[in-house]
DNA sequence: GTCCAGGGATGTG
DNA sequence: CACATCCATGGA
């Protein structure tokens, strides 16, 4: 019997842990993860190895229970390993944002208003790490959700590593490095344009080499700047900046306003029969000032 | 086979 | 900065 090591993080209101495992069960090609009785296992990357991690919710629903199967290939403090999930699982989930002012004012507003009634609880689930957030974005420009997931397991399985655990495989996304290697040709069985091709190679080149880091981003002054500094970059256009600023830089007020998801749930729940044109858009997100990003994300959840 | 989709790039004003 | 046009490929 392997050690393993379990632990709680409480958690803020408002959240629920059912309406979270709903988001993430949304996809049934998710390479990423694997959802098994109420639990979210996938690997943790720690130290040059990785873990297998499983989160549910703890059994009266007030915390978040973590468990580390398994031990990493190289010894590791325990502490410091869960320290590490623990920071992850609160990246992951958002854990340290204040959503009591995002309620107050979606209440007041008739699109938000449904959707925190709806999915009361969902917190903006992350993309931490930087190249598989703008890799999510690049592969998932102008086409179908289900044919991105494809191909997301496809560059998943060729250049990704695994961890096993009991009888089960997990994956973690390709680090920068080891796409920054390839060329084009490496990337076309995959069977993404190859100008897809192109951005992804490309910039996980900027990352490898460390001229495009979190930090970076983090630290330009405002999301203008941020999105400025992400549009600079080939295959990055305005949605992919946004949308990356809201998975993994966390920047509340990102905001993909050309997403045809977004356009599709306001249609939707407007009951028109034709798109909102961007004034209509830009209109009712006048309401949504400073919380663009889990707007949006909440009315993304109206479309699955 | 034909047509459209949904983003980015590029070029023009 | 706004706008138009082209792109490449999958799906209906």
């Amino acid at each position: 019997m392997k050690h393993m090591l379990s632990f709680q993080i409480d958690v803020p209101e408002p959240f629920r842990f059912s309406e979270n495992l709903n988001y993430l069960s949304r996809s049934p090609n998710e390479c990423l993860y694997q959802i098994r009785s109420d639990r979210i296992y996938r690997a943790l990357p720690v130290q040059g190895s990785a873990v297998v991690m499983d989160v549910g919710a703890d059994a009266d629903g007030q915390a978040i229970a973590v468990r580390l199967l398994g031990d990493p290939d190289s010894p590791v403090d325990q502490l410091q390993l869960q320290a590490q999930a623990e920071a992850y699982v609160r990246e992951w989930f958002d854990l340290d944002t204040d959503l009591a002012p995002f309620y107050e004012q979606a209440e007041a507003d008739p699109l938000l208003g449904k959707a925190i009634k709806a999915f009361y609880g969902l917190r903006l689930i992350g993309i931490p790490d930087l190249f598989e957030a703008i890799s999510w974005g690049i592969i998932g420009q102008q086409i179908h959700l289900g044919y991105a997931y494809t191909l997301k397991r496809r560059l998943v399985e060729a250049y990704g590593h695994s961890v096993e655990h009991e009888g089960n495989t997990y994956w973690l996304f390709p680090k920068a490095e080891d796409i920054a290697r390839l060329e084009v040709q490496d990337l076309q069985p995959l069977r993404m344009t190859v100008k897809k091709c192109e951005y992804l190679i490309h910039t996980a080149r900027l990352i490898a080499d460390g001229s495009l880091t979190k930090q970076q981003l983090m630290n330009a002054g405002s999301l203008k700047l941020a999105e400025k500094r992400l549009v600079s970059i080939r295959g990055i256009g305005p949605w992919t900046a946004h949308y990356v600023l809201m998975r993994c830089l966390r920047m509340p007020d990102a905001f993909p306003i050309d997403d045809v998801g977004l356009h599709n749930a306001i249609r939707h729940l407007q009951g028109m029969d034709r798109k909102p044109t961007k004034a209509e858009i830009m209109e009712l997100s006048s309401r949504w000032s400073g919380w663009e990003a889990y707007a949006t994300f909440y009315l993304w959840r109206f479309l699955y």
